[in-house]
Formats: C-alpha cells, sequence, structure tokens
DNA sequence: ACCCAGCCACAACCAGCGGTTGTACGCATA
DNA sequence: TATGCGTACAACCGCTGGTTGTGGCTGGGT
C-alpha cells in the first residue's frame, strides 16, 4: 500500500469528486481514478459508489477514512521526527526501563501537546558528543565520569538520586530481610551481566565495589532482564542491584524480593544535560518540569561517587 | 513514501544487518540497500551507519524507528477496518456529535481493546438494509418510523431518552427563563435547517410539532452547526432545538442560553439495532454496557412519539 | 424531448521506479 | 595473508503508474 494511494483517497473523500482531488494533488482525473481501483483491488472492498456527479463514500469507505486519516497523520509525525529544526524534543536516557523514563513518562502526562522522541546512547562520551553536535537535546546521565570533565557548552542538573535496592529470589539467605546495609552485602554474589565496560555507569559500579568491598560478578552474556529475573529467581545464592524506580515486568509466582539498602543507601545520581545554546521550545519546559518535581540530592544517609557533580 | 520501504527499514533495525532483512522480506540484499538509500534521500538524514558487519541505527534512525513501526500499526488496523470478518465493530451513528456518540465513548473507555468504526448512514432504511446485509453491526436510531415495523430479523432495544432543551442567544425572550413548557413555544420561531425530510428524526420532529402546535422551520441550507449557532446567537426571535447530551464547540462570548424544556419533556428515543444472527463478539459487549448503563424510559413527564417502539 | 455539461471508466502508450544479477570494496578473523 | 561476510555500485529489464484520447452515463437547462 502506497501513502500516495491514500492521501488521494482521502482527497476523494473530502472532494466528493475524483475531478476535484486530482486538481487538488495535480495529477490527472484518470490518475485518481486508477489510484482508487488499486486500493479497492488491494482491499478487497469497493470504497466509492461512482454516481454521474460525482463519487461518494460507501459504508466501507467511511469506515477507512479515518483510519486513513491517521495512517497520514502517522507518517506526518514520522518524518517530522527526523525533520531539522522544529524535530521533537529527542532525549537520551540509559534504558526504557530506568526511572528516567518514568520521569518523561511523567513529562508527558504533564505535557502531552509536546511531542517527544527517545533514544538510547552508549555512554555518556557518545551523549556529550550528540548534545554538542545538536543529534539530540537533552541527555540522562551520572556527570561527569572520573577524569572528565564537563564541556563549558554543556550544562547539568542533578535532577533524581535513585536509591538501589537489592533484589533476591525467595531462597536467598537475605530474602526474608526487612532492609540490608551496604556491610552486610560484603562476602555476597551480586550479579549484573548489563554492565558494559566504559560506561559511565560501570564507573559507578566500579566505585561502588571499591568503596564497600562488594563483590559485583559482570560476567557471562547479557540475555536480557527477563533471563536475568529467572536466574535471580532460581538461583538462592545469587542477587543483583535494580533501582527502586525500575519497572520489572516478570512472571508472577517467582517470588522475587526488593529489598533496600542502607547504612548508607547507594543511589545513583540521575542528571540531565543540555547544550548551553540549544534553542529547542521545549527545552526549557522539560527542565522547568523537572526543576519542580526533582527531590534533593545528596540526603544524609545516602552515597553516590565523588565524581558526580552536585548541582 | 512507500510502507513497503518503511517496512524494510524496521526490519532492517530489527535484524541490525541488511542481509538477514533481505531474506526475511524475500528481496534481494541489494533491493534493501537501494531502499534504504532511497528512504534517505526522501527524509534528508542518514538512517544507518554502515560498518563492516551490519549496519547499525543512527540517532535519527533510532528517533525515526519508533515511528516507523506506529506507521505500521496503523496501516494494518486501516486494512482491518475493511476485512470481511473479524473487523472492528461497525457503528452507525447520526452525527457524530450526537449522544449515541457519548456512549460509544463511554463504551469505548470501559472496553479500551474492543476496536471501533464509526459511520453515519442516512436515515433508518438504510441502516436496516445495512445492517440485513452485515456492512454495520449495529445502529443507534429511533425506532421505528411511522408505518414500518422492523423486520423481524432485527432486533432492538431502547437505550436512551434525550431530553431536548431550547438554545437561544442573549437577546430572545425566553432567555432568561429557567424552564419553559413546550406550550410556551407556541407562536416562537425555532430554526432547526439540519433537518432532512424522509428520515426518521424528521418524522420525530414531525410528530412533534403536530403534537403540539409548534413552528419549526427547516428551510435554508444547513451550513453545519456552527453557521446555525452564529444565527441562533445574533437573532433575538430565533431558537432551535438541541439535545441535551449534545456537545457543543462555539466561541465563548456568543451567549447562548440552553433551557430544559418541560410539560411534557420531549426526549428523543435513541434505540440500539442489531441484526439476529450477528455473531461479531463484541456485539455482546456493547448490549451487556448499554444495558447496564441505560436509564428508565417512558418516564413521566416525558413525551415520545407513539410509534417509538418501547422495549 | 432533446442536447449538452459534467464526471467517471477503459484503452493505448510510454517513462521511470524498483527489482534482479554481477562485481568491487572494506574489514574483521584465523 | 587469505577468507568470509556484508555493503555499495553498475547494468539490465519488466511492470507499475503516469499521460492522452475516447466513450458512456445521467441530470438539468433550453
Amino acid at each position: 500500500m502506497d501513502l500516495d494511494t491514500v492521501r488521494t483517497f482521502v482527497a476523494a473523500a473530502g472532494a466528493g469528486q475524483f475531478q476535484e482531488a486530482a486538481a487538488e494533488l495535480a495529477v490527472t482525473q484518470q490518475a485518481v481514478s486508477k489510484r482508487i481501483a488499486a486500493l479497492e483491488r488491494d482491499l478487497g472492498v469497493r470504497l466509492f459508489t461512482r454516481t454521474p456527479r460525482g463519487a461518494e463514500l460507501t459504508i466501507d469507505g467511511q469506515a477507512f477514512l479515518p483510519h486513513a486519516r491517521e495512517l497520514l497523520r502517522a507518517a506526518e509525525r514520522a518524518v517530522a521526527s527526523v525533520r531539522a529544526g522544529s524535530r521533537p524534543l529527542r532525549v537520551d536516557v540509559i534504558t526504557s526501563r530506568s526511572a528516567q523514563s518514568g520521569l518523561m513518562r511523567d513529562f508527558h502526562r504533564a505535557h502531552p501537546e509536546i511531542e517527544l522522541d527517545v533514544v538510547m546512547l552508549f555512554d555518556i562520551e557518545k551523549a556529550l558528543a550528540a548534545i554538542r553536535s545538536g543529534a539530540i537535546d537533552v541527555s540522562f546521565r551520572a556527570v561527569a565520569a572520573p577524569g572528565r570533565p564537563l564541556p563549558e557548552d554543556v550544562e547539568s542538573v542533578r535532577v533524581l538520586d535513585e536509591a538501589l535496592q537489592l533484589l533476591t529470589g525467595p531462597a536467598h539467605a537475605l530474602a526474608g530481610a526487612r532492609s540490608v546495609t551496604v556491610a552486610q552485602l560484603a562476602g555476597h554474589r551480586i550479579w549484573m551481566p548489563g554492565i558494559v565496560p566504559g560506561t559511565e555507569w560501570a564507573a559507578y559500579y566500579d566505585d561502588l565495589v571499591a568503596e564497600f568491598g562488594l563483590t559485583i560478578e559482570a560476567t557471562g552474556p547479557n540475555f536480557g532482564s527477563d533471563a536475568l529475573l529467572d536466574t535471580v529467581a532460581d538461583t538462592p545464592a545469587l542477587a543483583t542491584f535494580m533501582g527502586e524506580q525500575t519497572r520489572l515486568v516478570w512472571p508472577a509466582g517467582h517470588g522475587l524480593r526488593r529489598i533496600p539498602v542502607t547504612g548508607p543507601t547507594p543511589v545513583y545520581p540521575h542528571s540531565l544535560l543540555w547544550h548551553r545554546d540549544n534553542p529547542h521550545p521545549a527545552l526549557a519546559t522539560l527542565r522547568d518540569h523537572l526543576a519542580a518535581v526533582a527531590a534533593g540530592h545528596g540526603a544524609p544517609g545516602t552515597w553516590a561517587p565523588d565524581w558526580a557533580i552536585a548541582r
């Protein structure tokens, strides 16, 4: 099916006749007639009843019309998503399940008229390059990675400290605990196969390990969170870390436990990054929104790496 | 833009390489390469970075991908809307602003998973023919028109009695009234240019006029409800009837008044019609829903034509 | 009553889009 | 260094989808 054909259908339905639609589309009446005939052949139904002074929609045509319009709108949005200038606000997040996505969902609920596109870049280096080139508008990242200060044309604000929780199966030694201290975790196997070396969040976990003497295994291929949850649920000696706001969908009955960590609580420092000169009109709205909902950071009893910028 | 091209893009993005996508689509790798190149040329952006062992999405490609998927879903829905068997429930209403649309909005809220298509047929005769032929599944109509009993293979249930209200401009003689009686309306000019002779709702107003000695003018072309409201707002001697649930969007400041009518209150008897043997799975759900929300009909102090079937 | 205006469908023709095969190139890996 | 894998470019060609030309139908004006 061709979008030009759909456009022709909508034009003909609106005009009530092929001739006028043809003029509108700058083609001949015969071309419109052939396009409509082809569409009717493809769909297997008659869309118009031809009359001596025009063409009016059949019932099938009436039912098809709103879907055709929606199809054209979807095409318009798709094209707009890559149009330079006046494209949707383009946001980089770490994963689709992170707290960052939750923030963006909230923002979307508050401002449904603002078009958003979400992308997932490799790490903060890529994100910074994309921000400076204008390929993306904002990024949610922990900044800055050790020894790599932010370039001066990129601004940032810390928007959320997300507490890490321990995730265990029902047979884990700590499964019954209301909460655990970081010190208690030393000696336990913590498995995080999703960690990709070289990223800023890998650096975060490196610091966490170094600070509290934990054991985090990043070995083995990452088959996705489903496989991770399956394994953790079935392996008594295995646990993993997970942001408190991470949305999980796992099969019921696995008996997974989310256990708060204290003494101190490791928090992941989400910051919003953007280019100083980015003119996108939705950027200010997003910054205002996040400023309004942002919880305080550096709260007592929490831990984050030294290099996490606190502004 | 061609949907086959979009499908190719989605397949290539999913596969991570053109070769595999080509196999999936049963075309050659060269064809995929050309399609993607054409799409990139159309959009004016690069969607993939070609690597020696595949092709991965650029940032633009990542942003475009969900829109492309949505485009394909929209196309799927469009085709499904006219597919014989297992198509969306097809509902006939009088106008998009009527109380019937409100009922369908409620139903959609209660059952968002049920696909609906709304069409607007000329009158109950067309609706009955469409119901019997299977072209539509259900119809909201006042039944039956005088002297025309429902065929025995069509069933109906009265789902809503909608009170009529008087709509006037701020300078109308009755503009200040909290309510008016039908008797008070005799002698006033009531203008309803939307009435189409031969329809069952024209018959309704004919009966209303005959019963209470009213004057309803249906003269003049119908330029739509906006023009009607404009004229009524500006003409002190003119009023019109409107269903109490009719949703209006009129420019603010017109000072339009909606005045309840009593003694008795004319009500428009909306019934649901369907074919006895219609197997559509959503039909029973709709009937159950309407049965649950249906207000009683034939309430004391209301008036409807004799021929309105009371079941 | 008849003719013409207006609109759609069919036929013939042709350009170019979009497919195929064949080939070259680049980069990983053994 | 050779080989495998994946992409891009070139040449070729069939068929889709446009155009012009024409005929048929119907309702309204003369």
